[in-house]
DNA sequence: GAGCACTGC
């Protein structure tokens, strides 16, 4: 498979479970192939070989592991080398009927033997006989088999000791004693030391044979390749590099240990790992120094230190600079410092853009303190729902959301001397659309520093695109990451990561693990598995707290996780990104990357977005391994081939701008003034489908005029920090009445994941959630849910014991104070409909309408602008209901597309509501029963591509 | 009867 071979990832799994299957073939369903394929190979040692050559016939190689147990499978069917029965030779018929009566037979006796012993154990012993040793073997083929352990500890002669486990529904127990697991050690890929583990019963309780199969398979080849190499390695190309001295001992001075075993403190000993209780908690993010130095001598101690006089002189010089900073440089905290004591505070104010909110608050409090001062005073951050900043304020950090509607009212940035677009290879829309700006900006306000920071691969775009500017390269100061691939391809990612979890937390003597698993059930299912695992092991094994980072709501034991824990006790975080990990603990040795991650795909075709479990990229994937080197040296092991990572993973990750639904940008910078946006200088620049889509829906919205020039209904809207149809449905409600009702309505619709629904109780969950359901559907059970929190003061444990979110809700809060807050900016009034339900669904209508849909008589809906096929949601309160018309908030495609958040309404409403964009059927063309139902979307309007163009005579 | 994330304003 390494190296040369003419399979990719996706076929090479699929060879792997065709032989998986096969192999469970022996086991009762195709004899006759098995028994040719041994009749044809025989047992002899080119086995192996004369497999291989199949394979190669058909275009394909046998991994080595494979082979292996193979082996190992033949080898307990066959009886014993010697038998004058089967020196046969090569295709030798008669030899493939008797190996076909002879795996029918011994299947018989199986059958058999499971009726009364299954339940029971057994005790395998060799016997001396020739049939009761086929029998025995077959057993032992069994065994390998449900364990879903290596074969090896089966072998001639050893007394074994099993409860089966994995066919029955009973917990079982499967016990080795030394000598066994010191075969098993030697036979498998691992070397854990296994002396504390009973062999761990699978947490799903029954497994399939061939399931059991697939993860004996996978036990034995979880083979890791360590790659000489750390995260510095990939340094900045050579002829941008300023001359530094590297920090970095020598490749020569580190160890690699030739086993996983035995990684001890001493092996890292050439660096300063901190005190374990001390500031790894400190929580102090993206600043793992030493606590020991002075505040001072931590700000000396940067790399960026050196470069301070460089670094101001080429601001002084250069209008714009591209900054390479790396991990750990101090160029967040830094460079404002430097270029405040340098003087551009004088004239204005120094603004650090951060495209996470967390990062934007943490960054901020760490450099008010160095700085000397409180929080919000000469420093600051501006975050949504959270403005610290005062009139001193000359240093601040916010998001690059909040830059962008700083634009908004003022799009010379006046207040500000500087900007510093922070981490901008992340490359959010908010970025993307900064990018463009400022690069006017800087050309109408010679005053202005621009400084752009960037990973090292993307250093050159980025130069090129603003105007070909100066490269700045600090170095930066991470401790070295070692990098392990897996040897295979892992066809189990989840159970991989969940046994690399175990490996690690048994033969390493400290450092906390963070694993990147894709979303909330797999998180789930890990937390729930580590935990079984976990507690079989007993009080021998030292003690790991697990940690699920996102949604689900610890358990009482696990709630502890989220302080401090004391020393010596291990920690495990699960969670989908980075900023969840950080949020949780900095003190982490291990990073566990099987790297997939969801991303949302949109189509601007369709119109729906798609949630796609796609592999990372490179740039990622190396993000996701620095966390492992932040307050000492680290391991990241990854859970795929090197050669994965060099040939299927792509370098960068596809700019958000190029996957997002652009209405709401576009309606932004409508307001911004720029109204050509096809011709708007975006470094990567979406396609005119997508911005055309966007266009037409903000005219049918009534955002836009015929011209595509903002109309005062759309200056009103791009206030609005939403997505254009709800502001849309929020301004109508206003004037309908009911706005106390809708802005709830929209805050719920935003906060997202309203309600828990934990696997283990999902009936007790929906039971809950039914008390909350109203006939009209979601939007009213969610306006239903908030009003009875609100009720119970909004209380957290009864959040709990209703199965809802707490976080959730507390954000819908939020953002309905933020909304209520522009609403009395903007005069709007908050009025509500009181039990006038029919209102609420008609300002719904006015923002969404064209997320309309109708009953097909055959099955599930059809849209009404496009006549596609859609279905309730299943988590929907109408799902059993199946009115003839709704509108819905989004749709998801995932086994089928399905509406999510789906409200009933009258088709009448829709003409009343928006008579734009709806009229009447002709009722002379139409049958009876349609003329009940005549409604039909002006198509022109709204799907002709250009219409919006064409479209005057409507003005 | 299907389960599917996250960030930002």
């Amino acid at each position: 498979m390494e190296g040369g071979s003419a399979f990719n990832k996706l076929e090479y799994l699929s060879l792997v479970s065709n032989i998986c299957s096969e192999l469970e073939a022996n086991l009762g369903i195709s004899d006759r192939v098995l028994a040719e394929f041994i009749a044809e190979t025989g047992r002899n040692s080119d086995v192996v070989d004369d497999f291989q050559a199949t394979l190669r016939q058909k275009g394909a190689d046998m991994p080595e592991y494979l082979s292996r147990s193979l082996l190992k499978i033949i080898h307990a069917i066959l009886p014993p080398k010697g038998n004058p029965s089967h020196s046969h030779s090569h295709k030798n018929p008669a030899a493939i009927e008797e190996g076909v009566e002879r795996i029918q037979r011994s299947k018989r006796q199986r059958d058999d033997d499971d009726d009364d012993d299954v339940r029971t154990g057994y005790r395998c012993r060799r016997r001396s006989s020739d049939s009761e040793e086929d029998e025995q073997e077959r057993w032992e083929m069994k065994q390998l088999i449900a364990s879903g352990v290596s074969g090896a500890a089966m072998r001639d002669g050893h007394e074994l000791q099993f409860r089966e486990e994995g066919f029955g529904e009973e917990e079982h127990e499967t016990e080795f004693d030394e000598e066994q697991l010191a075969l098993l050690q030697g036979q498998s890929g691992y070397s854990i030391d296994m002396s504390p583990v009973r062999i761990v019963p699978n947490p799903n309780g029954s497994l399939s044979r061939a399931a059991a199969l697939r993860s004996a398979l996978q036990k034995e080849t979880r083979e890791i390749t360590r790659v000489e190499e750390n995260m510095r390695l990939n340094a900045a190309p050579k002829d941008l590099n300023r001359a530094w001295e590297d920090p970095m001992p020598g490749r020569g001075e580190r160890h690699f240990a030739q086993e996983l075993q035995g990684a001890t403190a001493a092996r890292f000993s050439g660096y300063d790992r901190p005190e374990w209780n001390k500031s790894a908690y400190e929580g102090a993010l993206d600043l793992g120094q030493s606590s020991s130095l002075s505040l001072c001598e931590q700000r000396q101690s940067l790399p960026v230190y050196r470069l301070k006089k460089e670094l101001i002189q080429a601001v002084k010089e250069h209008r714009l600079l591209v900054v390479i900073g790396e991990t750990g440089s101090g160029k967040t905290t830094q460079i404002t410092q430097y270029l405040a004591e340098a003087g551009y505070t004088t004239r204005g104010k120094i603004g650090c853009t951060q495209p996470r909110r967390v990062a934007a608050t943490s960054v901020a409090k760490r450099v008010a303190e160095e700085f000397g001062c409180r929080l919000g005073e000469e420093v600051g951050y501006s975050i949504r729902f959270d403005d610290c900043t005062g009139p001193d304020t000359v240093i601040k950090y916010m998001t690059d959301g909040m830059l962008l509607r700083e634009i908004l009212s003022d799009k010379n940035l006046s207040q500000y001397s500087v900007i510093i677009l922070d981490e901008a290879h992340e490359r959010t829309v908010s970025t993307d659309v900064l990018f463009g700006l400022l690069k006017q900006l800087v050309e109408r306000r010679p005053d202005l520093r621009l400084i752009v920071t960037s990973a090292t691969l993307d250093a050159v775009k980025f130069s090129d695109y603003f105007f070909h500017c100066q490269i700045f390269t600090i170095p930066g100061r991470t401790y070295p990451v070692e990098l392990m691939y897996s040897k295979q391809p892992e066809s189990d990612y989840l159970d991989a990561a969940i046994l690399t979890v175990l490996q690690l937390h048994l033969t390493k003597p400290e450092g906390d693990i963070l694993v990147f698993l894709t979303g909330e059930e797999e998180i789930e299912f890990a937390c729930q598995s580590l935990y079984e695992r976990m507690k079989v092991l007993g009080r021998e094994a030292p003690e790991l707290i697990i940690l699920p980072a996102y949604g689900a709501q610890p358990s009482a034991e696990q709630s502890k996780i989220f302080k401090p824990a004391p020393s010596g006790k291990r920690k495990v975080v699960v969670a989908t990104n980075i900023a969840e990990a950080s949020l949780t603990i900095d003190g982490i040795y291990y990073v566990i990357d099987p790297g997939f991650a969801k991303q949302n795909v949109f189509n601007p075709k369709l119109g729906i977005d798609l949630l796609v479990v796609t592999p990372i990229s490179q740039a990622s994937a190396k993000q996701r391994a620095g966390r492992a080197g932040r307050t000492g040296a680290g391991e990241c092991y990854r859970l795929y081939t090197e050669s994965a990572f060099r040939n299927e993973m792509s370098p960068t990750t596809v700019p958000e701008i190029l996957r997002t639904n652009l209405v709401h940008t576009t309606l932004m910078m409508k307001a911004m003034g720029i109204h050509d946006l096809k011709s708007f200088d975006f470094m990567d620049p979406p396609s005119s489908q997508a911005l055309e889509s966007a266009m037409k829906q903000l005219q049918s919205l009534g955002a836009l005029d015929e011209e595509g020039l903002l109309t005062k209904l759309g200056r009103r809207m791009a206030v609005l920090p939403l997505d254009p149809p709800l502001s849309k449905m929020l301004l109508a409600s206003a004037n309908l009445g009911c706005s106390d009702e809708i802005v709830t309505i929209i805050a719920m619709l935003q906060a997202g994941n309203i309600f828990y629904r934990p696997r283990a109780k999902q009936s007790q969950a929906d039971q809950k959630k039914a008390k909350f359901f109203q006939p009209e559907g979601d939007h009213l059970t969610l306006l239903t849910v908030y009003e009875a929190w609100k009720a119970k003061d909004f209380s957290k444990p009864w959040c709990s014991e209703n199965f809802l979110q707490f976080r959730s809700l507390s954000r819908a809060r939020d953002i309905r104070k933020q909304l209520l807050t522009v609403m009395g900016k903007y005069e709007l009034e908050v009025v509500s409909a009181g039990r006038n339900v029919v209102m609420v669904r008609k300002a719904i209508i006015a923002g969404c309408f064209f997320r309309v849909a109708r009953k097909d008589p055959k099955e599930g809906y059809r849209t009404l602008v496009d006549n596609q096929q859609v279905y309730i949601h299943p988590s929907s309160v109408l799902f059993q209901r199946q009115p003839a018309w709704v509108i819905y908030n989004e749709l998801v495609m995932t086994t089928k597309e399905y509406m999510r958040e789906v409200s009933a309404i009258e088709p009448k409403w829709l003409m009343e509501q928006v008579p734009r964009f709806f009229k009447a059927a002709n009722p002379t063309k139409m049958s009876n029963g349609k003329r009940q139902e005549r409604i039909e979307p002006l198509y022109d309007r709204y799907h002709e591509p250009n219409s919006w163009r064409l479209s005057r005579r409507h003005a």
